[in-house]
DNA sequence: CACCAGGCAAGCC
DNA sequence: GGCTTGCATGGT
């Protein structure tokens, strides 16, 4: 079996530390060489890019066709979204320093646990909590000379009770974790009911879960069901959004105003401003 | 010591 | 509807 998958035709569309270092992930290790070992869909992969090819290593070519191209968003012309949103001169700017990023289309759970995690929380520590969880119940992966842990499933999870999660040290999000978990594992909130549903009715059955508000639920929508067109706001973007444009969005909220002005590519133009935002701001303090 | 971190729920009005 | 407050934990 061969051991790595050569992905030619991307070229700056695809950068792996603009993809992983943009917040909309939290399972991923930078190694010295610049390429990001990453944990998903129950595998672990190594992924690097040059000029020409992305290489994704422990990975085969029918991985790539049932995993990986969807996961990396591989069917999406970003130079096309690059182009439509530079149009607009501050997102000229975002593009022009994130134009590696790729919104990853990943698991619908583990983005529900993730980001109800993410709550009011930095994201080395985020990182910290969800590793833990994936320690404690997820199933051993062995790759690269080293043991790794699948993201458990609500099913998984089902019987735990909030003493059981002290050790993630996630503190008060225990309780919004498990309410989380008995609604996923019972049905009450079904993980397919919200695929298969429009954005608004997905996201009211987000919105069931005690700890899902607005943002996260925008956040698992965008990051984990490929509701491109959803624009979580956040204090990084609302602090943004408010500076760059206010005159312009006069008395609509941060949110109303970039529906209407990103349209269809809302989600992108998030993710753009986000890291340029973060990676950009006084005294670059990402505490991390 | 204070303040912050990809907010949220609960309690007010 | 909107606004305020408390919140576990860990870092600076």
């Amino acid at each position: 079996m061969k051991k790595y998958v050569e992905i030619k035709g991307y070229s700056d569309d695809f950068i792996p530390q603009h993809i992983f270092e943009c917040g909309q992930c939290f399972r991923f290790a930078r190694l010295q060489d610049g390429s990001y070992t990453i944990i998903a869909k129950g595998r672990v992969i190594n992924v690097s890019q040059n000029q020409e090819s992305i290489f994704l290593k422990n990975a085969t070519d029918n991985d790539v066709a049932d995993i990986w191209y969807d996961y990396f968003d591989l069917g999406t012309d970003y130079s096309k979204i690059k182009t439509a949103l530079s149009v607009d001169k501050h997102l000229n700017e975002s593009v022009k320093y994130g134009n590696g990023i790729r919104i990853l289309n990943q698991d619908l759970w583990e983005c529900i646990i993730s980001f109800i995690i993410s709550a009011n929380n930095n994201i080395p520590r985020i990182q910290g909590i969800v590793e833990r969880l994936c320690q404690t119940y997820g199933d051993e992966i062995k790759a690269f000379d080293n043991t790794y842990f699948s993201f458990p499933d609500a099913e998984r999870l089902a019987n735990i009770k909030k003493e059981d999660l002290s050790f993630l040290r996630a503190g008060y999000r225990d309780s919004y974790l498990i309410d989380a978990i008995q609604k996923v594992s019972s049905g009450e909130v079904s993980l397919d009911g919200i695929k298969n549903s429009n954005t608004n009715e997905a996201k009211n059955q987000l919105l069931k879960i005690k700890g899902i508000g607005n943002k996260v639920a925008d956040c698992i929508l965008l990051f984990g069901n490929g509701r491109s067109e959803t624009f979580p706001v956040d204090v990084w973007i609302k602090r943004s959004i408010g500076t760059l444009y206010s005159e312009e969005m006069k008395d609509l909220s941060v949110h109303d105003f970039a529906r209407a002005k990103f349209g269809d590519l809302a989600g992108y133009a998030q993710q753009y401003l986000f890291y340029y935002m973060r990676e950009n701001s006084s005294g670059g303090n990402k505490n991390g």
